[in-house]
DNA sequence: CAAAAGCTTCCGATATGCGGAATAGATGGG
DNA sequence: CCCATCTATTCCGCATATCGGAAGCTTTTG
């Protein structure tokens, strides 16, 4: 299953080198450091080894090991003593917690993808743009039995592929719109729309309709509807995307889901940039630690 | 409310300099990159100028700038172009997503953190143990218009304050239960129980009762009960804990509330360490990506 | 029990990251 | 409008932190 997820999500890390493969990036210990908590990440289901990162970023063990030992001081790596297999650790959760992209996005919409998860019975994505990708920020897993299990948190895809981005690049400002289209067309070898003019007219249709449906092919019986959410000026911020098997989203059903996806993309707009910046959690009374 | 919280958790950082204050860790450059990331993460609110960052971890502007460079293109770290302002990046969330102490043990409470917050009206909080401290893995608040604000996500609090941590004390092995009062008793300066037998007749009382509730006196009218998770062999590998107003656990209520933790820790209970350690996660069947 | 593979420590050479100083840019006040 | 001040960025020589080979030590494998 993990092969399909890298497939469909383009890997994550081959983000210049293109041809070149895994090397640990550049040269800087940081850059190393980093390197090799996103192959904690990757593998993370059982763990890697030392050696197993040593080969997999072309670093000699000595090096592997004093990172490694950094990464453990400071807790972003931790070591299963018994299996010598070393994973993520926990000092990550304190800092993706902030890492919210525009303010508090994920926690705002937090409670609306449990909603409509709940009501669409399927898998609910939110997707951001980050650069020429889109990432996806958090998703919620409706109780239909059959799911989709690629996008995972954080997973990257390019922008134009699959709905969700095409919700986000619609919305967006024409000339950043360019640069996306420009730089992305030569990246979609495959998968997602080839042809320019007909990329541009999809992205004219997505614009008029106010949400992007389409089997784009990437996986056959799958769809997706995605509706963006939008800032005050009416450009993308995020999209907020249903994947399903294509059964589901027939002529009959689609305007419903579209018409549940738009309210509460909506409702996500009305939160975003409040007036007053400064109060944007709940108001707190007072505070008493986990008790 | 941040000083609030920072004076509650014991701030986060001051690991092993105790008077020191604020310098940037050790020297290389992977431990001043995470120092940087530390950083923004306790601003991110507003973000943090590059000035500000190189006075408070005392780096000149220069070293700075060029581990800022390496994070923004590492997406470990954004900037406001317009204000200059940077805060964390995208890239913390794939990692964060992966980041699961043993294994999927957020994922699994999730769900179950929601039901709790819904069906008691207050904030649910997740705690595991990580070294001499307990972290707030994750946190779930409920409608009750009290509510607590410490206890981020990723906050961390020395193991032995508050009922969290007792809850899971009483439940470790009894050498490593014995190492962590041996370390951690000099530690709890004013906060907590620092007569090391009290303490020991208290983790004794929770062993028994199966449950922890008493006021600590961190914050007067506060209160919380808590309930440890465990693990096949009965030894705790996290915390569920409801933090709430003293009034809200009373005689009448607490019964109540214990015993809807400890069925929900039960569940929680069961789903860890399945037999077969491969299928963790719901079966897969078919995946379509962000659609 | 021997052999192989993996982990860790040591240490010298060198590349890498550091910070002072100078430049460029932004901001605000006179 | 221009100057003063603060901030961000670039440059460069020096020093040091980082690297990796080699060798000891531990664990796994056959």
């Amino acid at each position: 299953m993990s092969a399909d997820s890298r497939e469909a999500l383009s890997g994550g890390d081959e983000t210049k080198q293109g041809a070149g493969g895994d090397e640990a990036g550049g040269k800087s210990s940081l850059q190393r450091g980093l390197a090799i908590l996103r192959l904690l990440a990757s593998s993370n289901e059982t763990g890697a080894r030392l050696t197993d990162i040593s080969r997999a970023l072309d670093l000699t063990p000595p090096t592997v090991h004093r990172l490694l030992k950094i990464l453990v001081e400071e807790r972003m790596a931790e070591v299963d003593k018994a299996t010598k297999r070393y994973r993520l650790g926990i000092d990550l959760f304190g800092l993706a917690a902030q890492a919210g992209n525009p303010n508090n996005l994920r926690d705002i919409c937090r409670p609306i993808l449990l909603r409509l998860s709940a009501t669409l019975r399927d898998t609910i994505f939110l997707l951001v743009r980050s650069g020429f990708d889109a990432v996806c920020l958090d998703r919620s897993e409706g109780p239909f039995p059959i799911r989709s299990f690629t996008g995972d948190i954080g997973g990257r895809v390019t922008l134009g592929v699959g709905q969700g981005s095409l919700a986000i690049m619609a919305f967006l400002h024409a000339e950043e719109r360019e640069e996306v289209i420009r730089f992305n067309l030569p990246r979609m070898q495959g998968v997602g729309i080839i042809d320019e003019v007909y990329l541009r007219t999809e992205i004219a249709r997505v614009r008029d309709l106010g949400y992007a449906s389409r089997s784009t092919g990437l996986l056959p019986g799958m769809s997706g509807v995605a509706v963006p959410v939008l800032d005050r000026d009416g450009h993308a911020v995020a999209a907020l995307s249903v994947g399903t098997i294509s059964e589901r989203l027939n002529e009959e059903r689609l305007p419903v889901v579209v018409d549940i996806l738009k309210r509460e993309s909506a409702a996500i707009s009305r939160q975003l940039n409040p007036f007053d910046p400064v109060l944007r959690r709940p108001a707190a009374i007072l505070g008493g630690g986990p008790a």
